[in-house]
DNA sequence: ACTATTTGAGACATTAATGTCGCAAACAAG
DNA sequence: CTTGTTTGCGACATTAATGTCTCAAATAGT
């Protein structure tokens, strides 16, 4: 057995960040199996895409286990606990941003009610540390915590354009990362 | 006549970089055209996705012209002149991010080697800036003058999506933009 | 009112992608 | 070596989008 199903969607996921719109034959060319296998394991392309879209969430809820999202929320944190939290947040975020991070856009989610308010709950956690984080003096109160949230993203499209085009080296990727997200360029 | 070249061209711009998959079905529609009329003007879709690609090019380099990008790389301007043009060129591309800002992706360029160039000699002139800016102690010199350009592509994006959730307020992001570039969330 | 031009509607052909299926080949297990 | 399972290949049907075309309707110009 050449290819087992978590190794066809650990590369589909790779490749269709990469290209959004590969056909379900370029997938299966990437993944090394055949269009009649992958068929075998997904019945539909819709099927392929909200198990790929399932998997980014529960990597993303992951993340957040990971860095005690929910228990940071719940404790009363001082600043440098949040800021810990965050720096973690924002590290782990950076590393699976090849899993994760651009799958969840709306052409993966698109319409499906369960993943949609998944990603909400998700991302809601998300805005609720960078408001504690703001109440805490870690980050500036005049930005909306929404616009941080979003900005984070941006810049994980900007890691992604860097890498893709070799402008940063990899290595040099977090720091950059975590320095430009709160100190800007100036 | 309902509709020009002209307005199918804005309409189809606009909507391409919401829906960059819409169908020629829908593009015409969203025009307030007939299928058969939108392929009166445009043969192929590609013919009409290199015309806008190619009229985002030319609004691009326009962007450069209007704050004067050419005479400031040639000029030795100082600090203050750099960061006036510097401020100018990112007010005037946030202004115009729906015309250009995204249909410069790679699946509108697509291959197309003219627009590639375009693209790219565009792209380089505003590196330039960035490490002309960073030389004049504008912007810190630490980091990548390509990764600046791609952070200012981040930015954009996250732009985008405050703009699509209602997250930010509209006049409050120009902004919130030049001051996460400069400040970050700090 | 008439003429010329443009457009919308929809039919039809083509293309590309997807979904399904059967069967020989390859692989795994005993 | 035999048996069972899985896979690749490719054919075929279906679906969706695109491209082309004709003609009646709408619009514009005189």
């Amino acid at each position: 057995m050449a290819a087992s199903r978590e190794d066809i969607v650990a590369v589909a996921i790779q490749h269709l960040n990469h290209a959004p719109n590969a056909s379900m034959a370029e997938i299966a060319q990437a993944a090394g199996v055949s269009r009649a296998t992958l068929h075998r394991h997904f019945s539909t392309r819709a099927e392929l895409q909200y198990e790929l879209a399932s998997r980014a969430m529960d990597a993303w809820a992951k993340t957040h286990t990971a860095v005690g999202l929910d228990e940071a929320l719940s404790a009363d944190l001082d600043a440098a606990g949040i800021k810990r939290v965050l720096d973690e947040l924002l590290t782990v975020t950076l590393e699976h941003s090849d899993e994760h991070g651009f799958a969840l856009t709306d052409h993966t989610t698109h319409g499906q009610p369960d993943l949609v308010r998944h990603a909400n709950e998700l991302e809601e956690k998300e805005i609720a540390l960078f408001a504690a984080a703001q109440r805490a003096g870690v980050l500036r109160a005049d930005l909306p915590p929404r616009w941080v949230s979003n900005l984070v993203y941006g810049l994980l499209v900007a890691v992604r354009e860097s890498m893709r085009q070799g402008d940063v080296a990899r290595r040099d990727l977090p720091r950059i990362f975590l320095d430009t997200f709160y100190r800007g360029t100036t």
